[in-house]
DNA sequence: GTTGCATTCAACCAAAAGGTTGACGAACGA
DNA sequence: TCGTTCGTCAACCTTTTGGTTGAATGCAAC
């Protein structure tokens, strides 16, 4: 599970985390600021932190004693990628499936589907 | 782990799985089809079909002896649906930003933000 | 009815995930 | 320097995950 991809995923798949990841998008936040909502320990919520910054989700900079977490933008794209190429696929299909069914009125044979495989 | 949007991000989280909801956008397949490319056993992959149906990702019917596996649209919708409301939020956040720099210039006093908690 | 194919169920295993507590390190405030 | 605050590291535990093999089921075809 060391692709990017994977790692977005399931660092999103835990409501703590996501939870996290949508009060960073308000602001920036320390770790016990981030932690006070839930009833976990502190050490539970810095790994956490951990999971989203392997994902490049969140980068933590140091100012005094606090470190700052801050959400990235950029890699929400990478799963808008995928899920869109997934889309345009389905939406390619259903079109395909409407040509068999425009094709079966005229009487024409429906066209061949050709495989792919891909990441 | 009982939500519908943590199902669906465990279960895109896996590149086999991910992998299978790709070739299923381009059509309907049995549980054999889908093993064919993987290197592992027929109930592995058994498996991973109850993941993803488990998570709404697919919906399997029956068809003689097998059970074709046939991909689900509007689960995808719940991801974007996540994913454009951060996005919104963060843009809001990025245009408040700009507020701000632009009321520095006018000397005036940035506008105070207000937190909220969200799943 | 017996054979054969497609799929699942059951029991088991190793590794990873998510949590805990306790000790430590780094930076400020007095 | 001493205590306090913020955060992490380390060791440990339990549950979940992803895989295995072997036995069962459902259906069709002969």
């Amino acid at each position: 599970m060391t692709d990017q991809l994977s790692q977005v995923f399931a660092a999103l798949a835990d409501p703590t985390r996501r939870d996290m990841v949508t009060r960073l998008s308000l602001a920036d936040h320390t770790v016990n600021d981030l932690a006070a909502p839930y009833d976990v320990s502190l050490q539970a919520v810095s790994k956490h932190l951990k999971v989203l910054e392997a994902a490049g989700l969140v980068t933590r900079t140091r100012e005094a004693q606090r470190r700052p977490v801050h959400l990235e933008a950029e890699v929400f794209d990478l799963m808008t990628k995928w899920i869109e190429r997934y889309r345009e696929r389905a939406d390619a299909r259903y079109q395909r499936l409407d040509d068999v069914l425009a094709g079966l009125q005229d009487g024409d044979t429906p066209p061949t589907t050709q495989e792919e495989a891909i990441s």
